[in-house]
DNA sequence: CCTTGACCTTGACATCATGGGAAGCCCCAC
DNA sequence: GTGGGGCTTCCCATGATGTCAAGGTCAAGG
């Protein structure tokens, strides 16, 4: 299969798959005489694996460590535990800092007329001039 | 003021300034004889108007707009809120789609054991063996 | 046999905001 | 006049992805 092909089937872009190749997060696959990169079910399995923790936010290095924690198979449950609730533990994080900018924004924001007049907390906020 | 002093006192590094100059943020300040940037107390303003934009998550392209409404008097206190309004809606979203990633792995977590024992519904779910 | 179109290859560049470092000039205090 | 710290510019790196370009390849149809 080539790399389009298994790219289609992974839900991952030939563009990612060859990155993916380059930085290392899976092994370089053969290549027929032309140069042309050969999958296999294996290969499309693990890009599919790769796709499902890209979408849970999993950067493409804590992606590696669970590709390692995924073949080990002598890895404790609980090792995998632990990687994911540091994850979640960032997830909610970074999710609470977002909340905490649209509240401050939403504070200031209902404090605005909303009209043709010039004057506007937001700005003046954003000012220093409060 | 030298530009080491202006970024203490807006909270924003030098190299940012300098970045900001560069891609016309701000305009290009004074010189010294030799070639150092001169600030004044109007520079350290928008600065530090730029430093609360981004702290409230706004990007770079958008405080340029900011700054261009800031200096207008002649805008619509509506014309800001709505900007504001819909970056609160993007921050809202972002947000929200970082919490059901961290929904979906506690859920996953949740059924892992975690203990010495290598079976984990994380793993499996990311391997669509689930 | 040749063309066409779809696909593959590599490589370079862009995004966005920020930091790091190097080479070299400048200023002030001692 | 020297030492240390600040300034200048320029280049490189991050992380994940996309775009574009130039050129090779393959399969199908005339």
């Amino acid at each position: 299969m080539n790399i389009g092909e298994a790219a289609r089937h992974a839900g991952v872009s030939a563009k990612m798959i060859r990155h993916y190749e380059q930085i290392g997060l899976i092994a370089p696959v053969p290549r027929t005489d032309a140069g042309y990169r050969i999958y296999g079910e294996r290969e499309v399995h693990t890009l599919r694996f790769i796709r499902r923790a890209r979408d849970l936010g999993f950067s493409v290095k804590a992606i590696g460590q669970l590709l390692a924690l995924w073949q080990d198979r002598n890895r404790a449950s609980a090792d995998v535990k632990a990687f994911a609730l540091a994850h979640i533990e960032a997830l909610n994080a970074k999710a609470a800092e977002l909340q905490a900018m649209a509240r401050t924004l939403q504070h200031l924001a209902d404090h605005c007329h909303g009209d043709h007049r010039p004057d506007c907390p937001i700005l003046e906020d954003l000012a220093g001039d409060g």
